[in-house]
DNA sequence: TGGTTGACGGTGG
DNA sequence: TCCACCGCCAACC
């Protein structure tokens, strides 16, 4: 059983505060996550992160896997997918149908 | 210092 | 549409 304990690096706590800028009835994956927080290829990184997130200021929930995969959950998944039905997103079985739809986008150029 | 793991991403069959 | 393989990055032992 390996320890979840994330460093307090540069690198987590720029993922964190990417994931608590999320807002609700939106998500992101982990792969945008990744590129918001400067590494477009940390995808697994950042799992590794929200594995250990315990933060009630990270929506972790709100990440999820790129495809519209939920991910996981700290082993509940059925939990995750309550929480984003609960915010409007519809969730079919462990897959998100309106990906397109609630997919968040931090910041457009006008 | 090096090797392994993991809440991933993308492509191929 | 679903399953499998390879590639990338950070954390843990």
């Amino acid at each position: 059983m390996r320890q979840i304990a994330p460093k307090d690096t540069e690198f987590s706590r720029r993922v964190l505060s990417v994931v608590r800028r999320i807002p609700p009835g939106r998500v992101a994956a982990y792969g945008e996550v990744a590129t918001l927080a400067g590494r477009p290829r940390a995808a697994r990184a950042v799992g590794n992160i929200m594995r250990g997130c315990g933060r009630p200021d990270v929506p972790c929930h709100r990440v999820i896997a790129a495809g519209g995969g939920l991910g996981g959950y700290g082993g509940s998944e059925m939990l995750k997918r309550a929480l984003l039905v609960a915010e409007g997103i519809i969730v079919s079985g462990s897959r998100i149908r309106d990906l397109g739809r609630v997919r968040w986008q931090p910041r457009r150029k006008p």
